[in-house]
DNA sequence: ACTACCCGCGAAACCGCTTTCACGGATTCA
DNA sequence: TGAATCCGTGAAAGCGGTTTCGCGGGTAGT
């Protein structure tokens, strides 16, 4: 009554009359093979049913067949559907490819926290890492010939694989169209700028104004944190200090969310008398009254791309890093 | 210059002078070995920075150390950050237990999909469930032993491990704060009524309504599908077959989103006219305008109980299903 | 025709840890 | 004091694949 036990190739070589070593050929797609012994093992193998055995596989070849994807934080970052919605983008590739997602959500931080030593100790193939907030682990992990791939631009310029999306060009887009609406004045609530994606979507606003031959005014460039709050009170702050601000670039929607919910209660005609736009296309972007104009970035493509990087490194094939493009994405707000 | 090769058994068994079946004892917390040996064995292992090789040792002993939290969908589920949040929940529990989550986003439908392979497969010691659409698959795995937690109240009665939110208890709590305001005519906009939870919140709902002495007017009940647009449609189609409705319950915060958006629209004043409840306590109840008043659930909480119950299920504890109680959360809208 | 090579294939070592089994010595019981 | 029991321990047999090594026969070169 036992689990019919699973065949093994000792099995598999009998019954197609051939050794264990044929029979590992065949699987692995050693193409040194006779076609017609190939075909016998084939044959075997689908009649028994048989899966390989992945542990004692990775046992013997050192390899795992397994991906770490790291998210750098404690719970809270794993919230934001962006994370999630990178993360199944990447998982759905590696299973693609017969790799399985083991995720680590903990901050990462030192050399030597459970993750690390995880990441080192050669139980995964390759890792994955999102959020990052420092470069250490990665030239660590690096060294010792991991497959790696961020998902963001890495601070320092390591020849690390990344994938990224054009923050400065939907900055620049973002802000440009602000200005062909006829604003005037437009400020930017950037996001955390420890974040190399909230430099860059800065770095496209002020690109935009340089081509506009005007210069912001002094105040209108805000630091924010991506979060709800910092939205509204850099709003209100913006409001206080240049109350003829016609134009607020947030760099992510929820800020933009939070600009919109002061100028509401200001009573201020959006977009007639302030335009704003957001970043990401979040599902808060299309809810919101008014539903939000915004910078769509395809985050699905992301993980996506992060995950075929992977792939390419596993393959040892040549590979470069991506920057996703965005695109504006029109509705009430600007 | 090749990387310093891992100490194995042997040379942790060569340094502390014992053997390696004696290694393993200390290692896996095997009592019987003398103390004054055990620490021998401890401090070579210190020494020589030993970390044990997991792939060998989960072929050796059966036991992989890996836990596969599968979400029964495509990519769209898990950009509701309700799975993230649940997943990091569960993730840092068997962390801490010494486990790594192995994620699987994919329908999983059929007896012989590719993750109902896998997890037959021996390949990971349990599974967690996440938004299963049907129970087929659960019996079959269950009969192979396989430990097994479902986030979510399974369809058919088995005696499978699960947790989840108090679904009636907040549809109940929700209806009842709407008439205890004064709402004499509440409707009810359910969730994916194919799901446990739609239905157990609608239970709740109802519940209240009869120990209001009431009967629900035909037409209050709206079968919507947590989505935006059904919020919106249902409560379209609500104001107009009811106008005196003057309380709306949506089974989540995004279709309350919806409602409020209408309403809006239609210069329905909110709390004043129509007070509407969500459920889930979402970050768009917190940004909404009105802000949502709305039913809490504690998701890392369940997260974190659905690890736990794998825990115990692993080490052969008793356990018993958990049902995580709600809160309500007054904001403006109710 | 003889040596040099190449090629497909099986035997066997190996990956690193777990677990069974049996042994020697100490302890207990009669 | 002899037999029965118990205990800590090491030798060794796996776990189920992968990979090296070398053999035998066929092809090619001279």
């Amino acid at each position: 009554m036992a689990a019919p036990a699973r065949p093994t190739y000792a099995v598999i070589a009998k019954t197609a009359g051939v050794s264990e070593a044929t029979v590992s050929r065949v699987l692995n797609g050693d193409d040194s093979v006779h076609p017609e012994r190939a075909r016998r093992v084939q044959e075997a193998v689908d009649k028994l049913g048989y899966k390989k055995n992945r542990v004692a596989s990775a046992l013997a070849s050192g390899r795992t067949g397994l991906i770490a994807v790291v998210i750098d934080d404690d719970l809270s970052v794993f919230a934001d559907p962006f994370y999630g919605t990178v993360t199944s983008g990447v998982s759905r590739i590696l299973m693609e490819n017969g790799l399985q997602t083991v995720l680590m959500v903990s901050p990462v931080g030192s050399l030597d926290g459970s993750v690390a030593h995880y990441l080192k100790s050669g139980e995964v193939d390759g890792a994955i890492f999102f959020a990052l907030h420092s470069d250490i682990l990665i030239n660590s992990l690096k060294k010792l010939g991991l497959p790696l791939v961020i998902t963001g631009t890495p601070h320092s310029s390591s020849d690390v694989a990344f994938v990224d999306t054009d923050n400065f060009g939907g900055g620049h887009s973002a802000t440009k169209h602000l200005m062909s609406n006829g604003a005037k004045k437009v400020a930017i609530i950037t996001g955390d700028i420890g974040t190399t994606a909230a430099k860059q979507r800065l770095d496209g606003y002020l690109q935009a104004y340089r081509e506009s031959g005007h210069v912001p005014a002094k105040g209108l460039i805000c630091e924010g944190d991506y979060s709800f709050e910092a939205g509204k009170a850099h709003c209100e702050k913006l409001l206080d200090a240049h109350p003829d601000v016609d134009g607020i670039f947030a760099s992510n929607d929820l800020m933009a969310l939070g600009a919109l919910t002061v100028l509401r209660d200001r009573g201020i005609a959006v977009p007639e008398q302030v335009r704003v736009v957001g970043f990401d296309d979040s599902l808060i972007a299309q809810t919101s009254a008014p539903a939000l104009t915004t910078i769509r970035q395809d985050v699905v493509a992301l993980g996506e791309a992060a995950g075929s990087l992977m792939i390419a490194q596993l393959n040892g094939q040549d590979w470069e890093p991506v920057i996703l493009p965005t695109e504006l994405v029109i509705r009430a707000s600007a």
